[in-house]
DNA sequence: CATACTATTAGGAATACTTCCTATTTAGGT
DNA sequence: ACCTAAATAGGAAGTATTCCTAATAGTATG
């Protein structure tokens, strides 16, 4: 997990300035595992900055994407961000819309095997896993 | 592969009717490895029916994944369908927007296990993988 | 085969998320 | 402190999808 001042010095190096609103998502997204949404962001950020507008939120976004800085998964045509970059499955509840990692070791591994058989330069992953949470299941189960 | 008899008769007995609309799109669906969007089925259609509406299409979509009998996955904003209905990998060429499958056995093996960790009650899968298709590939190397 | 019932349809309006536009502000180098 | 280009706020525009409703058409029944 990267600190923030690494980030910004790294971001400065490549001519980008280091605002606070960008420091404000940044330090969101580091400090929850919750995936959130860009209308979730910029709530959470309107707290601390009031004046800050969503076509920031997502500006930024796009920032940290590029730098591959966070993740991003879409659920029920919505985008949900996360700053937990390596190879692992998004388990989606599709009844409270939780979100939750799993590390899962073999995924490099296929990855690696469909490459070779499709002839296709991958960039970029996607697992995901649709169902119930442990939470919501129990209320489905009479 | 389901044939379009099957298919029918399946409906009918849960109570759906059958319609040249309904036909025309799974027809379509069960020739091609397009992955085609909404709106491409549609138009697809249209040669056909011409009368048919988008929205027609969205709601046998509906029903269709309902039944299981297509995949849904996402690009880039915008839903891609698909019959084949397996456990399988895309892989989405970010420069063409074509997309191929690739089947993977050790994925249902995944699934169970991050099942099993997470407590997730799991419904339905998605495992995308993206980048450059052999094609396209050639064209990004000097 | 005609009838009746109700699922389905066409077409367009409404919705919702995201991107785009532009005048203003501000970070950071000098 | 000043300058310049990058970034921002705010809202308008764009786009895929869902929703709404009167008209249409499958299908079961007699």
């Amino acid at each position: 997990m990267l600190q923030i001042e690494e980030l910004a010095n790294s971001l400065r190096t490549d001519g980008f300035r280091i605002t606070p609103q960008r420091i404000a998502i940044v330090e969101y997204l580091l400090k929850t595992d919750d995936h959130p949404s860009a209308e979730r962001i910029h709530r959470v950020i309107q707290k601390k900055y009031p004046m800050v507008s969503l076509s920031t939120v997502y500006k930024t976004l796009d920032l940290l994407k590029e730098k591959k800085l966070v993740n991003e998964i879409e659920v029920d045509g919505e985008a949900r961000f996360d700053a937990h970059t390596d190879e692992h499955i998004n388990l989606v509840c599709v009844n409270c819309g939780k979100i939750e990692d799993i590390d899962e070791d073999s995924l490099r591994e296929i990855q690696t095997r469909a490459a070779r058989k499709s002839k296709y330069m991958i960039l970029k992953s996607n697992f995901e896993l649709f169902g119930y949470c442990s939470s919501c299941k129990s209320k489905f189960t009479v």
